[in-house]
DNA sequence: CCACCGGCTGGAAGCGCTTCCAGGAAGGTT
DNA sequence: AACCTTCCTGGAAGCGCTTCCAGCCGGTGG
């Protein structure tokens, strides 16, 4: 222990006192404003590194109102669904963009109803200046609470039933048709699916790029059984499918983790994967790679996600015009199918 | 869009205006701080409650000193570690008993130099009220930088040569020797381990266990080697061991995921898990269950881990002294051992 | 030589809140 | 009745920064 610990950070003031300016000038200084002499430029300069000077964060985004913090709000309702990998991606992206700014991160996790109501505290309070917001349910009451506060929104992904000014979402029905017509040309035939929850966007959006290229080809979902996006709910679901029908050749899975409860069905039902059975999942999750056989699926750019998420963002707090983008999604082929 | 959009956040002093008391007095009544008559109360409660009037964050911090913001650091070199599920469970934990309290949580994840540089400046400008720091290798600048703040800071999991005052760790030398006794119980005596890289103190520690485990059943190390935490890692680190020691009959993997390169590089060897090698991993992720066999592994409570070095955060802040915690770890048995 | 212009400057007024303090109004004690 | 508590009150001084503005300066053009 050193004996400098104790002391106070120095503010704008003393800086100017030992700089011989006033403190006006050494703000000006501080933010390199323009009328600012030579002079008064290097003094300011030399006192703030004699100090170790840093400008009060709070301070400024008091007089600015700004605070330089940036919301990522994930609103679910089972707290452990933030465990999915997924959510890592996407802030690995959005730290990506960030880190390039001298904008910081709030994650907000609102879960329980106390939960969400601290987050509309913080959001109302105007504790961030921009909100990047993950509502998975449809009828997210978080959506109407980003609207309320007034400050730049992006969603992440799009509500069921609306669609916001500002997104950036993958292209889950493009995927989706994708994935369907591999199994196409691969000549099957008796295609089913085991769907994500159709209250969520992403559910209906992949059921109906499934449902679109059977149309196309002249063919019809051979099945359809609904799940929720995990391997346990897959497997039943499989289980399901496999009874109801027994000749099936192939299934496309709206998730990995569907698709690799289905597999493990489909393995224990003494069916070839792929020969018997073709399977393609979506998300191309680490999870892809452990299948057994290893999981055919689309590709969706989930750090991207969080890139264009943030770039947007920034792009609206700057009050420039961003538009909506989605990410396009692509095969990648491994032994399921 | 209805007409009452563009309306500005009505201030305390508007509040206090309207409740026909001073500003003050409304202060003490948001702060339900003491000496305030019932009258008073009841009409700066009215007027709050008719204008929808929040206390502004930005300003409260300037005057307390203190921002309601509590940082997680999460240091690291590659961007993409933070994928790993680890620290998504450590934020569960985390976001759970914030979720309690009026604090919310800044992630910062500082990789590069600009980060640490963007992370330095938070700190010191006093962007926050505490910092958990999960510093992963052993000399990682960060630890430095936090003490220097003079904020209550909490460690993930300890530096590698020194003891911070105030930790939270899993018990990773008991797990270890835990791990490597139920090898022995099994009869195992031919029993080589897979370490994390030396430079943590995770993987120090798990190295040790082993060898005391060891050491105390008057056995001695049968062959060791270095990974990273990866399944890459691993699949090499034991193809290594099996032509050193092509009769080994365990294996202790430092981790789940070295684990799983074991297993997979075992069986395409021909060795049986477990009848020929027995193999225990450790930390008890979601990839322990689709190991084939299922992993036996050594559990860490992780979520438990974010809660606690919350709570001892919190403890801190409010200027308690708390005491450093290591959290027992225990062995699940699945079918690998 | 004078009016004018442009770049710098410091003073002062905020940003919206907390908190210290002196003072006033009741209530209770000898 | 005089005094002392006790409780509540509003005024005022911050917290540390940005930004507007009036004023000063030397220099240019007429």
């Amino acid at each position: 222990m050193t004996a400098t610990a104790p002391r106070r950070q120095p503010t704008l003031d003393e800086v100017a006192a030992r700089a011989g300016v006033s403190r006006s000038a050494a703000s000006r200084v501080i933010n390199q404003a323009p009328h600012v002499s030579h002079a008064t430029r290097e003094a300011v300069e030399k006192a703030v590194k004699e100090m170790g000077y840093r400008p009060n964060r709070t301070a400024r985004a008091l007089a600015t109102r700004q605070t330089g913090i940036v919301a990522l709000v994930i609103s679910h309702d089972d707290p452990g669904l933030f465990a999915d990998p997924f959510f890592a991606q996407v802030i690995v992206g959005v730290s990506a963009v960030l880190e390039e700014t001298d904008l910081h991160l709030a994650l907000c996790l609102a879960s329980s109803e106390r939960g969400r109501a601290r987050l509309t505290g913080l959001l109302h309070a105007r504790g961030v200046d921009g909100i990047m917001l993950m509502a998975l349910d449809g009828d997210d009451p978080l959506t109407g609470i980003a609207e309320e506060t007034g400050l730049p929104t992006v969603h992440g992904g799009r509500p069921l039933d609306s669609e916001p000014k500002w997104f950036v979402d993958s292209d889950n029905l493009g995927g989706a048709r994708l994935a369907t017509e591999h199994l196409l040309g691969l000549g099957r035939t008796r295609i089913v699916t085991i769907t994500g929850p159709m209250t969520a966007r992403v559910g209906a959006s992949r059921l109906r790029g499934y449902q679109e290229a059977l149309i196309m080809a002249g063919l019809s979902p051979y099945g359809t059984v609904e799940a929720d996006f995990t391997e346990a709910g897959g497997a039943a679901a499989m289980t399901t499918l496999l009874a109801r029908r027994p000749d099936l050749d192939a299934v496309f899975a709206a998730s990995d983790k569907i698709a690799a409860g289905a597999i493990r069905v489909l393995n224990e039902a003494g069916r070839a994967v792929p020969e018997d059975v073709a399977v393609v999942g979506f998300d191309d999750l680490d999870v892809a790679e452990r299948t057994d056989p290893p999981l055919t699926t689309v590709h969706q750019p989930i750090q991207a996600l969080g890139r264009e998420m943030t770039r947007m963002l920034l792009a609206l707090i700057a009050g420039r015009e961003p538009t909506a983008l989605i990410l396009p999604t692509r095969l990648v082929r491994r032994g399921s199918a």
